[in-house]
DNA sequence: TAATGAAGCTAAAGACCATTAGCTTTACTT
DNA sequence: AAGTAAAGCTAATGGTCTTTAGCTTCATTA
């Protein structure tokens, strides 16, 4: 890894943990083992570390839902419905670098219109979109009862997005949360899919 | 209002801004109409100043959710339960105070432990316990169709939290965000309430 | 081999910021 | 009327933080 990206890698972890600014880039640069001054070879300033990581985040966000590639197959059966959202939301609460730059996004959304929408992006549209296909794509083959799919992807979305954030909050509540996630999930299906 | 009481209020207006890092004293001061080491007499430093908005935090909650006084009459009809659902939605979005509080916590929640855990109060267990308390009272009544009440509540007001959340981010959504809630409710009352 | 440029360093400038010291005013109390 | 305490002010201190200037090292290239 590149001094460059080391540099990233360490001020997202910082500015996740302590805010854009409640970091200095004195901590940045003894965390990539270097002095301060040797990170403008790479940055014009700490804002342009800052900008570095939310165009990231942005692109990272249109690999990720900016195709259908992501909703892979379709689930055939509940039980793989459940046991597959489960999955994801274990991996996506627990993944080191998801997490860091979910708290990241949730610090800094109120900097400017582009860290907003970005956040309204990673926090909402681009999993509820995601899902929104997948339980329409269900609901041609039988699996959902008629409905409107965004809405019931609202409704099995929303809640997991909250205990996700109770859980980076509060990291002792994580197993809490994901039995929460599981008896919700496994009601949703209940009222929703076919038997 | 006493100035120690301005001073609370615009710290909060500010800190709800810019974030508690991002809002030096003076401006503070400034905006309460007085020079920075006026302050002093009132509180013994910045981090007094964010401690006791914390603790208006806290004690708000207390006022608001520690009883049940709170919770009223419960609804009788189906129309009764989404109006007051959405009137009580579009006062916690459009309330100046309730919103910069909310704002408040958002930004701050990692600080520490406390506001951790006094962020997911807010958030969490103060709407999502009186909105169980209503639906299990309503269940009682046959409103409802049997079922765990808990669960309802989260179900219902999860997807509303994440629409204020956005609210917050872009004011412009705001209405949006409130016909999103609305449709949200009348279905989430056409699956789980009886006829 | 000489030249070049990337990437590090030290030292320091310059701004900003929270806080303190010490003075003044004002209002209330005795 | 004298005393006192609250609440404001100016000036300044000490610290921190970002950024720049200028030097060194080293690898690559002409």
């Amino acid at each position: 890894m590149s001094t460059k990206e080391r540099i990233l890698d360490e001020a997202l972890t910082l500015f996740s943990q302590n805010g854009y600014d409640g970091t200095g880039v004195e901590q940045i640069a003894e965390k990539v083992g270097v002095k301060a001054p040797s990170l403008y070879k790479h940055f014009k300033g700490k804002e342009d570390i800052l900008n570095a990581l939310i165009d990231n985040a942005e692109a990272r966000y249109e690999e990720f839902f900016g195709s259908d590639k992501h909703i892979g197959k379709l689930p055939e059966t509940k039980e793989e419905f459940i046991q597959t959202a489960i999955q994801k939301v274990s991996f996506t609460m627990r993944d080191p670098m998801i997490r860091k730059m979910r708290k990241f996004l949730v610090r800094e959304q109120f900097r400017n219109e582009r860290f907003a929408e970005i956040t309204t992006k990673h926090q909402l549209s681009g999993i509820q979109g995601m899902y929104t296909k997948i339980i329409e794509g269900m609901m041609q083959n039988g699996l959902f009862k008629e409905d409107d799919p965004e809405l019931l992807a609202t409704e099995v979305t929303a809640p997991v997005a909250l205990w996700i954030a109770k859980a980076d909050r509060q990291p002792q509540c994580e197993q809490e949360s994901m039995e929460s996630v599981e008896k919700h999930v496994r009601h949703f299906c209940d009222v929703y899919m076919t038997e």
